[in-house]
DNA sequence: AGCAAAAACTGATTTTTATCATTTTATACT
DNA sequence: AGTATAAAATGATAAAAATCAGTTTTTGCT
């Protein structure tokens, strides 16, 4: 499935690294661009594969995950509307480190790896934004890693939620997170054992703190969650 | 104390991002540039204050760390000959989001915003050093990361060691690491009680992968280390 | 060299988290 | 709708790691 909306009417361009750009540089990458709609659960581009372009979110949520040796995957993080994804490898020349795979109908374009180098070699605005995204990104992991070391699963396990609704935000109801992913899934975010996480879900549930439907998770007290994920001063 | 060799000149020069810089490019920088020797255990800069400059590493070994809400600090990573620190703050224009602080005696030359500015919006190569250095960055974290949440204790204990090495190599005697850190620090690192390291370190050095030495650790069986870190295919 | 302080180490115990086994609930399919 | 299958949940137990308490060793200082 495909759909050719310009890049300059496209609605996540502002949240994107191309938000800055000239009309003419825009219209280069929109020309050569090449819109996918992937259904929930397909993989967009997978570790250790050679990249041939990089991809732009439309719309949708994805996630980057790694085959870890024990078998079993970790999930790095999301990606959401604008997001750029795969440009590391581009960079860098080397095989994509992670798979990314879409947890929800997302909608992603395609963009050749020379119309991409061109336009990045005459915009220092484009430059600065993709240093600045390597720079989020670097400060996500790192804070991730202090977190994964230093904090206890039921600590990590809040802060997952405030995550998921930070970067995906609410349903229109305005306590339900916009994010559905299977408590596996939850577990290889956290880095933990899915017994132990359903444990603290169910923990949190009973305290009022959250309530579970499916997977669908209201967050009823957020002071309290942030509360327990050591958030507050 | 202070030290004005021109980097140029300097052996750490192309182990650093200014490798390929044009002569003038060079001179630029070094003619701003001031060189500061650390004793061990001095900071360098510290989080969350804000940068004038960045610094690049003319010798030594310096450790970069963040402290917890817990109180405890954490190591994220080591900086050694040629690295450069701080230049993710200058790029994103935020305060530092790590301390630096000297393992060993190290001198440091520092360069202002202005003169590293300059030189960044002529160099291409520039651009494309800083680029791969924080690729490489977030590679090692992501590393870390995964590293941190799948990997057993034991495992994570012979891995630092090898990263350890991997970094500053050994000393003259072919198997001695080359850095000297207290127990605490190696468990700041991985991430764990100092008390729980000790134990792992015993126990290596009991079955002779390792020799203990006061704080110097001898690898004596690296391919047994490997498999003990879970690294060997 | 001798002493105080800090760091390293060891053992016992508790806490945390993972694992295994099983039941309950939800989901997908004909 | 009814059944097969997968996912979620719960309980019991085992394993891993942290903590606490104390001893030994090392280091720094006069």
């Amino acid at each position: 499935m495909s759909d050719h909306l310009p890049c300059k009417d496209c609605n996540s361009k502002c949240n994107s690294v191309f938000c800055d750009l000239t009309h003419d540089e825009i219209k280069k990458i929109s020309d050569t661009k090449r819109c996918i709609t992937y259904s929930k659960g397909q993989t967009i581009f997978t570790e250790n594969t050679n990249p041939v372009g990089l991809f732009c979110v439309k719309h949708g949520k994805i996630k980057l995950t790694k085959n870890q040796e024990n078998g079993r995957d970790q999930i790095f993080r999301f990606a959401k509307d604008g997001d750029l994804l795969g440009f590391r490898s581009f960079l860098s020349n080397q095989p994509y480190a992670v798979s990314a795979v879409t947890l929800e109908e997302s909608t992603v374009c395609y963009i050749p790896k020379e119309s991409f180098y061109d336009t990045i070699k005459k915009s220092e605005n484009l430059t600065g934004s993709l240093f600045s995204k390597l720079n989020d990104d670097l400060n996500f992991a790192e804070e991730r890693l202090s977190t994964i070391s230093n904090k206890s699963l039921r600590e990590r396990v809040a802060e997952a939620l405030i995550i998921f609704e930070k970067t995906y935000g609410f349903l229109e109801d305005g306590n339900t997170i916009n994010l559905q992913l299977s408590r596996e899934e939850i577990a290889q975010f956290i880095g933990t054992a899915t017994e132990s996480l359903i444990r603290f879900l169910s923990e949190f549930d009973k305290d009022g703190i959250i309530e579970l439907r499916g997977k669908k998770i209201k967050i009823l007290d957020l002071k309290k969650l942030e509360k327990t994920a050591n958030l507050l001063d």
